[in-house]
DNA sequence: TTGCTCCTCACGTCACGTGAGGTGGC
DNA sequence: TTGCTCCTCACGTCACGTGAGGTGGC
């Protein structure tokens, strides 16, 4: 899916391969959780390469799986945008301190997300664990019907 | 936590045993996904029962993590109620054939519900496991540069 | 050149939040 | 009787939806 060349898009594009609308990525840039594309006058279309679908791809998904504002989705990707800025300008000087640093902080990071998710699945497994039982019930009864 | 006994609950005490606001319950009342309660003339105060705690509870739950909107949980609540409705009729009647029938009705609904549930697991099970590659990969540069 | 997609306002909507001013009931 | 909670408007906000009227670019 991310085999797509490196060719620019258009915001329609964009919309389809995410699954969302134009309108929604225009707000996202609005409100600052997209960067601005390239520079363009007023009344220029937007040009969006493929890295800008991964972007948006990944803000819808924890939009909607973890069930976080736009507000809380900012914090915590400009967070990342914060660690891979320093990644690339640390890692570029080979400095070993400075990469475990970067490092241990991306882990952190990374631990916070999976505890979101695990408290997430935790309640879905919960709530299918009572779907089955009421499910279990229903064929009992069934079964005592057919008897 | 199902175990208070039925005492009248005033719409405070039924936001904090579900962790919402008043305006969030009168909003729902106001859209008809929650009963108007009992007679009270204009002015009065609200008075709930446990159920209707385990409504609210229920409502908020599959929102929250299922991500339905109030206008598909409307939906979803009403075939439950008229399922409910019917149960009640057909049971006091003892009639075989439409037990059969009624029991077969909430088994398709179950069924709805579990595979929503189930395709939200599945989508965070995959997050997750992206998650953990990442955790992976740092663990394994920083071992890397320890070495 | 013709279509289609894009552009920018700008008002509408859903699901509530947040007061303002007033009354109910332990 | 005094507090506290509740009541009803009613305007505000977040995350977009939905046109209206106009222009860009294959």
């Amino acid at each position: 899916v991310t085999a797509t060349s490196d060719k620019p898009l258009r915001i329609g594009e964009v919309a389809e391969l995410t699954g969302t609308t134009t309108r929604t990525i225009r707000y996202y840039e609005e409100i600052g959780l997209l960067p601005v594309p390239a520079e363009r006058a007023q009344g220029q279309h937007r040009v969006y390469t493929a890295r800008d679908v991964e972007r948006v791809r990944e803000i819808l998904r924890l939009k909607d799986l973890l069930g976080l504002s736009l507000e809380a989705l900012s914090k915590l990707i400009a967070a990342q945008d914060a660690r891979d800025e320093l990644r690339r300008e640390y890692v570029a000087t080979e400095d070993r301190a400075a990469r475990k640093r970067i490092l241990t902080e991306a882990l952190e990071h990374i631990g916070t997300q999976l505890e979101l998710v695990r408290d997430r699945r935790g309640a879905l497994e919960e709530l299918e664990r009572e779907l089955l039982e009421k499910r279990t019930e229903a064929h009992r009864k069934l079964a005592t019907l057919d008897a």
